[in-house]
DNA sequence: ATACTCATGTAAGCTGTTACATGATTCT
DNA sequence: AGAATCATGTAACAGCTTACATGAGTAT
């Protein structure tokens, strides 16, 4: 059996924290709790959904609505064992970050001070629309989902970093501070926490 | 024209800041810098290059070491104007993570306590490695880079609050402390910020 | 009646990585 | 002499997004 991607530990998380669900249910529910960390779509849930049941990860039940087609999948028991190697194993987890607006506050350096300070104000307006996502879309703490509720702690307390962090920075630019380590003796430690 | 890439940003930014770069300067200096939050490989960089070069937002002069074949890019005004629209517009930068770590910390419900604590361990791990590697790889501050400098201070920043977070909430789970928030009356107050 | 949600899927295309191929130059 | 670095590029592939196609059920 090939390595499965990590999508696939998605779904089958999904589904085995969640219940027996469709891989329509399953995108509804990626685009209010993961979305942020894990995102996912259509065209890579069906074709995955199906790949899992032939490796016999996942079992499809035919549940049609009348006559309007639908396929409940399950975890079986080889899937929660995959499941369960893939948390506990330690494997290089990805993690990839494409930040365009953190690229632009790189190079700014050629910009006027106005503009400076806009570049830092589009980042800060960024995570806090993420902030208000993250807000609406994750449904409160239910018991038994303890960890859905702490990585969603962990998405406000991380955006509302960023935020402070453009805020201090937003106000050193405005009043001409050098942000304060530039000058300092030992300049990491000053600013870096 | 086609819209520029956020690549094609980046390699425009390089050469822009850094003065003319051959494609080898330009991946090692990425890998020394902006990789932790815009990576890019050589298989994206060389024909990027070449791309620019005929859209005419960079020049190629051809200066070959001995016979060894060498192209050395310069930015035009073209190239300038391309990069300062990109850096004053605002239109939805690109946001990107892919954080498998933490799609396990939000599958976590599952496990034994002590399979738990190893999940964010080995979370704060990974980033203790992106702390480290961010100290070593970018040069110290120069005047005329403050933003270079700021960059790398925002990825000590990031990653030091990521492995704090994980410090608190494996002492929270080795003590069997429910994370504060999880009974208090308003939770997300409590431990969001 | 109309619009929205439920539900599944495919095809085209873009982005990006990995691995390879090639070979010269410089350092130890 | 041998290893590391300089330097450019390509080909194959993996992963993912967007848009489309299709149509039934449900709410207003």
């Amino acid at each position: 059996m090939t390595e499965l991607s990590g999508t696939a530990h998605l779904l089958l998380g999904m589904i085995r924290v969640k219940g027996r669900r469709t891989g329509y249910e399953i995108k509804r529910l990626v685009e209010v709790s993961t979305r942020f960390f894990w995102a996912a779509s259509p065209g890579q849930i069906y074709p995955e959904l199906r790949r899992l049941e032939s490796a016999g990860l996942l079992t499809r039940s035919e549940e049609p609505h009348g006559s309007r087609a639908r396929n409940v999948y399950s975890v079986t028991e080889q899937g929660e064992r995959a499941l369960h190697d893939w948390l506990t194993g330690g494997s290089a987890p990805t993690f990839e970050l494409r930040n365009e607006q953190l690229l632009k506050v790189f190079f700014a350096d050629a910009l006027t001070t106005e503009e400076q300070i806009d570049v830092v104000r589009a980042m800060r307006a960024q995570h806090e629309a993420m902030l208000d996502g993250i807000r609406k879309a994750t449904p409160p703490y239910r018991p038994g989902r303890k960890f859905g509720y702490i990585s969603w702690l962990y998405g406000l307390g991380h955006h509302g970093w960023v935020v402070d962090w453009c805020k201090q920075l937003e106000s050193d630019l405005a009043e001409g501070r050098i942000p304060h380590a530039l000058e300092g003796s030992d300049p990491v430690a000053a600013r870096a926490r």
